[in-house]
DNA sequence: TTTAGCACTCGAACACTTCAAGTGCTAAAA
DNA sequence: TTTTAGCACTTGAAGTGTTCGAGTGCTAAA
């Protein structure tokens, strides 16, 4: 199963195929191929070439008498071998750039911004997950008083993600004894995740609370269910319109299914989450997902690294002839940009333009 | 054009014709409705009343020698004077209560929540929006102090949405100077709008805050931009797939369009931003919405109320020939328990059960 | 005013034909 | 041994004609 099982001839000859499978997306022919590129050969020896790359598995003919396609085999092959690096233009990078910077700000919104991106940029659908993580801990908490029956608990996690929370207790209480809430969520409970969070440790912060222990007690239980939604993982599509294009998907039902799918969004979650620590891009291609409803697709991705934790990602679904190259370079300079945003607010790299004003 | 140019056996035969159609979708004939409906007439006068029914703009024919198919008018008066109030059985309203009470904290989520409900029980698309509120005031800030380089400002709206944003100051800061932001700002901007923040009040700040005076600057804008964000309205879309098992939008085209429409999100929001204060149910039939792409659609919502303030809104997206009873049911159950769980954090009403453990 | 009857219309469904693209194979050429 | 030209064959797409049935409008009688 080596790739050198494959004579540049018929590498060439896949190549061919595969990039004229992207660009029309019908099966191809022989002479279809003489055409744009320039072998010394005639149609026959293609057809002979043809015959055995689908015998060995790379091609694949939908019927008798149609041209060829090529097979997952064949796509995963030209992504690790044949591909050509796509450069952009630094048109488009200064547009990355341009746009994301607009959006600066929490990392939701500057994952939904790429999403949206990704999706314009490449005119596929547009992807952005926060994976699900094993153990999110509180870095710090903060209790805002409103009225005497109503506060708001802030809790700042350790991946920078801020949630609140509209808590209303039992009995009314005061200012005083908020911000002591907040002293005392901050002393026992920082650093710890949520299977950490046990009873010694709830006892400690009620007596802390002394008569004010129930007040506490409900606000353990609400850091504890915040923490269990930070766990979860989002996720973010946008531009599933673009997929309509493509005659891939003109089978209703099966789009339908899809639809489905990218709602639940449990299965890309996980697809996503269950790659591993790689930190450069995935591309799944077709039944490589192990989601059924995807066999006819392709799910590219790239996650977004900072201090070594993964904090997300950002991903293209799309046809399984998808321009990979494109997609590859594009998701590349927006994960570069996202990284520089967030590493310290500072510009992004590639910045050629001056500050105005 | 008072509704009572129609006869009581014309109103009959249209809400049969109308009922017919949603329910299979196809032009009805006049023998199919003879069937269901026990009118005292034969098929004939059937026929001559259903083509007054046509003159009167109230049905239409896609071709000749095809039954009859409500039109747009038809759809309205339906709506309007024919339709029968749909109950919801007990055990829909539990399971509302039921789901929605698992999902209760930020108004987001539980908005989210329902309009997923809303598009599973209906079993077309659920949407769920934030309206575009013209002046949003901030009721309350709180700033976190994290690192010298690095602090969170919280905001609390008047809406009681909160929102927070990572702020990294130029020069390095203290938890005091931190705090004491916080109580600048909140001396000096609570309950302003974006448009009423002046340079003058931001003079005050500044010299409020003395020789942090750039912290002060910064944190304005950011406040600025916060407000502009919460002025614009959000939106959840669930269940878009449902639509596709509906044969009116199996053209992939127009459906693609309807999507698209969807994600831009604007079209809608200005929509329902838009309908004036009314805090009953809305009804938009085909071309009343005025976005072109939903002429072959129907757009039913509610506001979600509190004090007198319209926070949100629920609807249901479907085709023109939605089961409408059915509808307006559920998003009156569902608003009924949103208002319930808004207004006081409390038990939602209609809850029988009993309290486990 | 209602109804029965009838001629007419039109699209859906189906069978049938044609057409072009593409293949595999064989035999000759390089 | 490899390549190529040529040819018979396959197959889906597209076009054509026919039938069928649901439904209509109209007329004349009840």
């Amino acid at each position: 199963m080596e790739e050198h099982e494959l004579s540049e001839r018929k590498k060439q000859i896949l190549k061919a195929i595969v990039d004229a499978h992207i660009e029309c997306g019908g099966p191809v022919g022989s002479k279809s191929i003489l055409q744009n590129q320039q072998l010394n050969c005639s149609s026959a020896t293609i057809r002979n070439e043809m015959a055995e790359l689908e015998e060995m598995g790379y091609l694949e003919q939908p019927h008798t008498s149609a041209g060829r396609v090529p097979s997952e085999r064949g796509y995963r092959f030209y992504v690790d071998s044949l591909i050509e690096h796509y450069a952009m233009t630094t048109a488009e990078i200064a547009q990355i750039n341009r746009l994301l910077r607009a959006k600066m700000g929490e990392l939701d919104q500057i994952l939904t911004a790429a999403s949206n991106l990704a999706s314009v940029l490449t005119n596929y659908t547009g992807i952005a997950i926060k994976p699900r993580l094993s153990s999110v801990t509180v870095s710090k908490f903060e209790a805002i008083f409103l009225e005497p029956e109503h506060y708001i608990l802030v809790v700042v996690a350790s991946t920078g993600t801020v949630k609140t929370k509209h808590v209303r207790p039992a009995a009314p209480t005061s200012q005083e004894v908020v911000s002591r809430l907040a002293e005392g969520l901050n002393l026992y409970l920082t650093g710890l995740c949520a299977e950490q969070i046990n009873l010694p440790i709830i006892i400690n912060l009620e007596s802390y609370m002394g008569a004010d222990a129930p007040l506490a007690s409900q606000a353990v239980k609400v850091v504890y269910t915040l923490l269990g939604e930070l766990d979860q993982g989002e996720m973010k599509v946008s531009g599933i319109n673009h997929l309509l294009q493509y005659p891939e998907y003109s089978d209703v039902g099966q789009f339908q299914e899809l639809l489905g799918t990218l709602e639940k969004k449990e299965d890309i979650l996980n697809l996503v989450s269950g790659t591993g620590n790689r930190d450069d891009v995935s591309v799944l291609i077709g039944s490589e997902s192990r989601v059924e409803v995807m066999n006819n697709s392709a799910l590219v991705f790239k996650p977004i690294v900072k201090d070594g934790k993964t904090l997300g990602a950002i991903g293209v679904l799309g046809p399984r002839r998808m321009d990979y190259a494109r997609v590859l370079a594009t998701l590349e300079g927006l994960s570069d940009n996202i990284e520089d945003i967030i590493r310290a607010g500072k510009q992004p790299r590639n910045e050629g333009e001056k500050p105005d004003g």
